[in-house]
Formats: C-alpha cells, structure tokens, sequence
DNA sequence: CTGTTAGCGCCTTCAG
DNA sequence: CTGAAGGCGCTAACAG
C-alpha cells in the first residue's frame, strides 16, 4: 500500500496525494475523496521514503551509562516528555559503562539515523570531542560540561558547597568525604571542590577517602570508615546508602553516633531508615531542558552554550543538628 | 558523499560499489582501490536507502511501562546486550504507564520504523491484541502472557507457592497478603492464588489486602498492617520495602516482630536493614530470552508460544525462621 | 568480474 | 488546482 496505489484509487495523480498528506492546496472534493481511501486502507507514507528526501527523521538519540541508574532515568524521563511534545522519538542506547561502546553510538546514531543526540555522560575524554566534532549531528552534553559543546549540568560545586557548610555549622569532630575518582569533572572534581569550601569555611579539614558509584564497593568502603568519623559526607546518594547499611552491620547509631548525607536526591534516601540528608538535583528539569536546546540547534535558534541547574537541600533526618554552632 | 561519487572517484560503476559494500563477488584490484577511497572519504552508506529496499531496519523496539522499574531495566539490559551481539539496536519507548501511549507505541513503532517489538506489559487488553494482530511487526510479550502472543513470563504461581509454604511452615499467628489489582494477571492473580495455595498446604489462610506499585502509597497501605500482623507477604520488593519503612516508624522490630518477604530480587532488598527475603526473578535472561525469540520470528523460524522462566529465594534476615513447623 | 537498467516510495519543481 | 517528470541513495536482476 503506497501513494501510488492511493492515487490510482482515487483517480487522481501522485503528487496530488502527496500534497493531501503534506498540506498542500487541493480542492475540497479531491480531499474528501482521498480522506475517504486513507480511512478505508489504513494508508500511512513511509517514512523511509520520506526520509531519504527530508534527510530528517524526527528521531533523537539519547546515550546514556547505565539503563539503572536514577539520575540518567530522570533526566530521560524529562526529555522524552518534552521531545514527545514536539512530535520527536527518543532513541535510548544504553552503553553499559564502555566509553568504546559510548564513542561508537555517537557514530552509529548520527550515521544518518538521528537529527540530534543527548548524550549522558560520566567522564568526557578527547575522543568524545573528536567523536562529537566529526559527526554531523548535533550533540548537547548533560551532566558534564565542555567548552567545545553545548551542556546543561548540575551546580555541582555551589551544592557541595552548600552541603560543606551545613555540616560546618556543626560540632563535629571527625568529618571524612567520601569521593569518586576524578575522572568525572562533574562529581569527583567539582562536587568536591565544594564540599571542602565550605567546610574550610568553620575551619574544619574533612579526611578525603575514595570508593566508586556502585552501592556493594560503597557498602566495604564505609566498612573502617563508619567506626573512624561522627560525620560522612557522601559523593553520591548510593554511597550514603552503603554507608548507612555499614554503620548498620556495626551497630552504629544513624544519626547519634553518625551523621550522613549524600548527593543526588534519589528515591532511596527516604524509603531507609533513617531517611538520608540529601541535596536534590532536578534532573527531570535538566533533560527537559536540554532537549529543548537540542531542537533548537536542530532549528538553528541560537543557545547558551552552558546552563546550570539549580538544586535543593533535602534535610531528613540523617544529621545530628543538635550541636548547631550558630 | 553517496555511493556515486565513491563510484566516480573509484572509477568503477555504482554497482561495483554496491557489490563491494554487500560482499559481492568484486576482485582484489577494484576492492583495494573503493578500500582507499571509502577509508578516505569516511563514506558510510545511507541507511534509509537501504532500508527502502530491505524494508528491514534492524531495530527493535521495546515498550516499556516506566523507566525507573528494577524489573523493566534488567529485562532491557539482557535484551539489549543479545540484541547488539545479532547488529540490532533496540529502541527503547517508555508509555509513562499510560495504556494508551502503549497502544499508540505499538501503532507508530510498526509504522515501518523496527522488525519487530519487545512488549513489557503490567497489562494485556483487548485493545493491546487488537493491536498487535494489526500491526505487521512481530510482538513478544514480556511478563504478562497471552495464547495469541509469544510470550515470555516469570513463574508467578510457582513462585507465590514457595513463598506461602516457607511461611506456612512457620508457627505464624497472624499471615497477610498485600497484593496488587488483579487487572496484571501475572502479579494481581498467579502470585497471589500461588501464595494462597503454598499457605493452604499448612492450613493457613491469611488475609489479603491491596495497595498498588508505588513504594510511597504502600508505606501508607502498610500503616495499619504493621501493628496487626506478624507476618507479611507482600507482592512485590517495593511493597515489602515501604512495610518495612512503616514497621521502622512504628517502631517495630523485624524480624522480631513482624517477618516480611517480597518478591523481585531488587537490589535495593539487600541494601535495606535487614535485608529483605525475596523471590528473585531473571529478569536479565527474560529479557535475553525474549529477544532471541523476536528474532527467531523475524527469521522465519519456530519458536516455543509461552516460555516460562524459573526464580530462586533469596533468604536474607527478614524472616523469623526461629519457629519451624517442621 | 563488471556495467546497465530499473525500481523502492516519496516529494518537488515545472507546466498547464 | 492538478499532472508529469525527475531524483533522493541504494540494490538487484540482467547482460556482457
């Protein structure tokens, strides 16, 4: 069933149909009759064809880490409401960590398969930028930024920041941060950076240890750390969850003889008890919006190159506030 | 950059190109010399062209209720992984748990865009086989079965069975279920009547009450149940995860008090204490599963109509299993 | 082994 | 308002 079948059915020519479908001017009658054939047949064009013409697919293609990850699935979530909207599909490719597997979709999408790419990311390397600079697709960088491409981030360093003073303001004695390694700009250079501001600024100096986003390392990590601190200040979410369960496994009282936070606002953090301290990113919010800077590059509208999300303090009840020293 | 201009520059005609591109019969000579030319140019061949002669796309799609289910993710990721060793890309469409977005899914994805469809359902209506016999594209069904679908699903009544006797083997005095709607026939209905059988086995009957998936609504569901039982079984992870969270603010003791187990094999029931038992489902090799039958329809050969997955218990604390009736 | 030819289904001038 | 003709980039006979 194509449009040439139509147009034999209707005794009308191809380009008449293909004006019908396209908003073309074509007589009342005409259109009433085609209408009547593309009820009955259940007609539509194909897009392939279509596409080979329009060199446009209306598809955009959204690399993302890891398929379980709360942040990358939020921000998904965002996007694809907004893309929707605009009548675009979202193309999801799941990278599974690899950064080979990560500079290859960038290719494979934009090998004419996609008008536009989102791309989640953990760490940005040279070959990213040469991957993103080589094809023709455009491509917005969400979660960490470049000066070479468009990105929308986290405020990560004014979050740690804010984060670094609210445990300052407390009494405690022994503070340690718990980081990810710094290959990620965002959260293991930034989110840090803030954290010991303002911390420094009440004077205090935190111990700085290391572990990795995945919750079972987070869990063995914390294990010495839980009984060493009164105060851990966690990278991320999952690692204040891993935490928690140490002090847990050691009898540790959450928050009375230890007080936790993490990063990321995630589900989680309320349903454990105690409910974890968090900042809150708005992440459905940043993949909305970095779609829309997608499209409108797509649209050639012109946009700001680096936009920065803002964030929230969750408090909860993982922190001992007994001590304030205000 | 098209296949004439490599033909040009090669001197050599299109489909000599076309020859060497498909692994046509084209000899050493001419082949080194396109060699040159398509590593030089970057060429890569129009995939829309191609598909308008194939009319094979080499995707799949994959209809998802909601992004941030532990279950959906597992299913995609061990689907993705089978899909990419075979050169499929899956493209991933999430309905926001809306029906009709999944119908409508179902209706443009077809519309000549993948060669066939991975269906993870909470809910099979009639409009969703009504669709699928109009569709062209082949449909297996995740989760939920149905006689005029391949389908792929968990061994729900198997699994409900062994949990209902692991706890009518104990001395429990008062037994409830907290189940979901009975419109998700896998989950609302083979599960329960499992576990209604496996307790029968001892001669209990336990009450059953509802709530839905959502973890915050089951906090609240489970308010009231916490103080009335000693045992719950609940139908889902996140059920079990927001009794315990209601248990916690009663402070009531698990398992001391109040055993409760669940069903999925969430990551999070091990992050929680205590852990939470479960009922672990493979979701990964579902998913695995599920697309290796796609393709087998899709290439023309037989598969097996229901395939239905095995489980495993996962025992962890949050049982009391100090009263044995064994 | 290679070139010619004819579409796949659609859109878009260009005439009428 | 409508039709005819050509081309998007590729593949697949069919000859040679």
């Amino acid at each position: 069933m194509n449009i040439s079948d139509i147009a034999a059915m209707a005794k009308v020519s191809k380009s008449t149909v293909s004006r019908y479908l396209n908003g073309g001017s074509v007589s009342q009658k005409t259109k009433d009759k085609i209408d009547k054939i593309v009820q009955t047949t259940g007609y539509s064009p194909n897009q392939f064809a279509q596409s080979l013409k329009a060199k446009r697919t209306f598809m955009i293609g959204a690399i993302i880490p890891r398929l379980d990850s709360y942040a990358a699935n939020q921000i998904l979530e965002g996007a694809d409401t907004y893309l929707r909207e605009v009548k675009y599909q979202t193309l999801i490719v799941n990278t599974s960590q690899s950064i080979e597997q990560e500079i290859e979709a960038l290719y494979t999408l934009s090998k004419n398969k996609v008008d536009g790419i989102l791309l989640i990311a953990t760490q940005i390397t040279k070959q990213h930028i040469e991957a993103i600079q080589n094809i023709k697709a455009p491509v917005v960088l969400i979660g960490q930024s470049d000066a070479h491409v468009p990105s929308v981030i986290q405020n990560d360093f004014e979050a740690g920041r804010m984060m670094g003073e609210i445990f300052g303001k407390q009494n405690f004695k022994h503070i340690a941060y718990v980081g990810v390694d710094e290959y990620d700009k965002a959260v293991g250079i930034e989110r840090k950076k803030g954290v010991l501001t303002g911390l420094q600024h009440y004077n205090q100096i935190p111990d700085v240890h290391y572990t990795t986003f995945d919750l079972q390392q987070a869990v063995k990590a914390a294990d010495q750390l839980v009984t060493q601190y009164d105060a851990l200040i966690c990278a991320t979410d999952n690692i204040a969850l891993g935490t928690l369960k140490a002090a847990y496994q050691q009898n540790i009282q959450v928050p009375k003889q230890l007080s936790i936070a993490g990063f990321g606002g995630y589900n989680t953090t309320a349903i454990v008890t105690p409910s974890l301290a968090t900042i809150s990113f708005p992440y459905k919010h940043t993949g909305e919006k970095a779609a829309q800077n997608l499209i409108r590059i797509i649209n050639g509208d012109t946009i700001e190159q680096l936009e920065v999300m803002d964030f929230e303090f969750i408090k909860n009840n993982s922190i001992d506030f007994s001590e304030s020293n205000e």
